[in-house]
DNA sequence: TACTGATGTGTACAAGTGTTCACTGATGTG
DNA sequence: CACATCAGTGAACACTTGTACACATCAGTA
């Protein structure tokens, strides 16, 4: 009779961590959250949270496991929609923009987990950065866009995007969800930034040093 | 009797910004400090806080009132050094880098807030590099470094300069305060994102659109 | 069928929280 | 000097918090 229905295995796992994304989508720090305060958004007893996570910094590690997957799709959309070269900025940008719109609370748990309270959680996001600039690394010498540059440049120049375009998520994340205009700024702006880093990598190896 | 000594006009005002410094320094967010920590930490009695500010996130936009001043004080002293242009990167990004040493908590708490969980911390942040980003650009104006761009090209510049800057706080404050040559890495990769940008500036007119 | 482990529930408790209140001494101004 | 104001104190409040314990229900397996 205490049980109501016979949930799913991982169901409340899963309910848990949709609930502080929600409260993190809500405009809270995910440092600032609370056991008890995440098992009342989920629906849930206090006592059930530690049946699966040990506390709250290892809720927040299982989801930037789950943020790693997010990322993933990205790059795998990215891959099959950028068809022409010439648009491959605009287009990069738009869908990974439409994403952040799409998951905003993941996002946010993202931008506040880079400089966050646990370590770990820390050191995860950051990995996941570095994985995805080497994707892009990879696409870019595979696509032949960039084979003037050594390795080592092309890493740096992939890195320099990947923080750039992770920095216009604190823009899109401070506008209101519905402000298509001010969305459309950022678009913008964040395309033209990776305009000039590109102009910048295909002119570097003519630099002096 | 109560009175121990007659602590001067905002003494504990500065005790208690210290004390909150001081807890992010030590790893803790800024989100996730209560009152009672922060005038425990300050060794002055919980009720003394409602003298200064009228909750954390008020005490929040006093300190990024003060962390303007650090700015301040770091965009004056890179004017003061850089003499030639040749090492006007290396030698601002050294200077940076030492500020966000010395005053390793409040950089911290700068790099929280941008993500953080007060929407007028968040804006007042974003407003100091925005004046950090516009100084810059005046800076370049004066000194003829960037005339063939106009003055939006140069902001846009400028403003992804700052970006990323603000990124390396980041990598700086992860890596322990002691450990020199880790200090080195990133001083000179952000270095060279400066001067990846800053090629990207000098030929950026000559692009198409 | 009986057992075992995973997952759920309710109760309980000590510790910590934000905030209010009434009080006290020092400081500067009329 | 008298007095209002400022900046400190301690005690008290009603809540919330993390965590522990004992128990209930299900799924799968020997």
């Amino acid at each position: 009779m205490a049980e109501r229905k016979r949930p799913k295995p991982g169901e409340t796992r899963e309910k848990l961590m949709n609930a502080a994304l929600t409260l993190v989508g809500k405009g809270r720090h995910f440092a600032s959250l609370g056991i008890r305060e995440v098992t009342r958004q989920a629906g849930v007893v206090p006592t059930s949270f530690y049946r699966h996570f040990r506390n709250m910094d290892d809720l927040g590690l299982q989801l930037v496991d789950e943020l790693g997957l997010v990322l993933r799709r990205i790059m795998r959309e990215a891959r099959a929609n950028v068809l022409q070269a010439d648009k491959l900025i605009d287009e990069s940008v738009g869908i990974f923009i439409s994403h952040a719109r799409n998951n905003r609370s993941f996002f946010m748990f993202m931008a506040q987990g880079l400089a966050g309270e646990s370590r770990a959680v820390q050191e995860g996001i950051r990995s996941e950065m570095r994985y995805f600039a080497s994707e892009l690394a990879n696409d870019l010498r595979r696509l032949k866009l960039a084979d003037h540059l050594s390795d080592a440049d092309l890493d740096m120049t992939c890195d320099l995007v990947v923080r750039s375009v992770a920095f216009s998520l604190t823009d899109i994340l401070v506008i209101s969800p519905d402000d298509e205009y001010q969305e459309e700024q950022v678009r913008k702006r964040t395309a033209r930034f990776l305009q000039l880093i590109f102009v910048g990598a295909a002119h570097w190896n003519s630099r002096p040093e």
